[in-house]
DNA sequence: CAGTATACTTACTTACATGTAAGTAAATGA
DNA sequence: TCATTTACTTACATGTAAGTAAGTATACTG
């Protein structure tokens, strides 16, 4: 195989095995497994587990954040649409994550890996805060925004509803793995926008 | 020592590690090493892992669905006290586990579990998903009585704003992880009061 | 005080995990 | 076409996890 469809190959197991497994779970015996290779083959590319995971963290909070900006972008759609629109998004992903395992573990690998990030590297770390704060900065935008056009609900503040919305967002992914699945998210958003957007 | 000593030490020493490093992060070489025994010993009290997780998670689920309780009883206390209430455990809880180690991981025991529900008994797995219910249905019962008493504003669905809550409580600690900690939890259960309570 | 259950330890086994060193077949290029 | 790099594999080293079998000291008990 040639060499960048190999490491793609791998990171997209990894990133898979990363988010429903965690850090320890996602073995490189399992992705080389999976992939029909070997472990050693794995070592070749990425060097080790941490800078594997670290690529793997850099292109999912690269894409992530990329589709947020322009769910959240505050030019056309109104507070109520972009919460529409966030929706759509969790339930593309936890579609993705039913779609291969039975199982079915949608899981943010954000906020999944913050849980093991003892065992990330420094830049590991370092990369999970970044996309915490730019995830907090795209909300505060659009609500902010959104405030001063005079969409929200006199009881709600904007700054307070970007944190709500983030930790939802950031957090969202366990709340699918519970009994009721995924239509407690979609209401836990509805919700939420019901009493952030004036009435 | 003598026997009832000895289980919960472990038990104490296993939760602490479990809520800290999940499932496979909490080791009985650790706990055994944190307690001066062996892990044999580990064995001999608890039969395997698996087992002293169950424990484990009956005690915490017992005694934190008991205190959730206690707070969320629908007699005394207006919603927005009952708020501040949740305030105060999440502060507790996470003063507890800053206490110890430095890095302070505060994560409820539940919802670290729950990522690692593959590893644990089917009894561990029902457990996890009967807190999550009787979890909800506290918020859902304080909720309603909050409804019928008028203590609701009118863009807040009774049922909504359970959820809205159950989701931040179970979820809540990943938050108090990111930079701001704490304060940023607080602000965000002030903020969904503010939303939720009529002004 | 002999015997037995209790609460352990010691000394393993088995199973995986990461990581590494050494070798190799196929493509690449001077 | 010979040399070298690329993309691997095989085999091994090392560490760490759970679990177990057999032995031991201590306390209780008839």
């Amino acid at each position: 195989m040639s060499e960048p469809d190999t490491r793609q190959a791998i990171k997209d197991i990894a990133l898979d095995l990363l988010v429903r497994n965690g850090y320890r779970g996602a073995s490189f015996g399992d992705i080389a497994e999976e992939l029909g290779i070997t472990r050693a083959n794995i070592h070749y590319h990425f060097g080790g587990k941490q800078a594997l995971v670290e690529e793997v963290l850099e292109d999912y909070a690269q894409v992530t954040l990329v589709a947020l900006r322009q769910v959240w972008s505050t030019e056309n759609s109104s507070l109520g649409d972009k919460i529409e629109a966030m929706i759509g998004v969790s339930r593309k992903r936890f579609q993705h994550f039913n779609a291969a395992g039975e199982s079915g573990q949608p899981w943010s690998l954000i906020s999944r890996l913050r849980q093991d990030a003892d065992l990330l590297s420094a830049k590991g770390r370092q990369m999970l805060d970044h996309f915490g704060s730019e995830l907090l900065a795209i909300f505060a935008a659009a609500l902010s925004t959104a405030a001063a056009r005079g969409e929200l609900a006199p009881n709600a503040q904007p700054d307070d509803a970007a944190l709500i919305l983030a930790a939802i967002a950031d957090n969202a992914a366990p709340i699918t793995l519970t009994e009721g699945g995924f239509e407690r998210l979609e209401t836990i958003y509805r919700g939420l926008k019901r009493m952030i957007e004036k009435s």
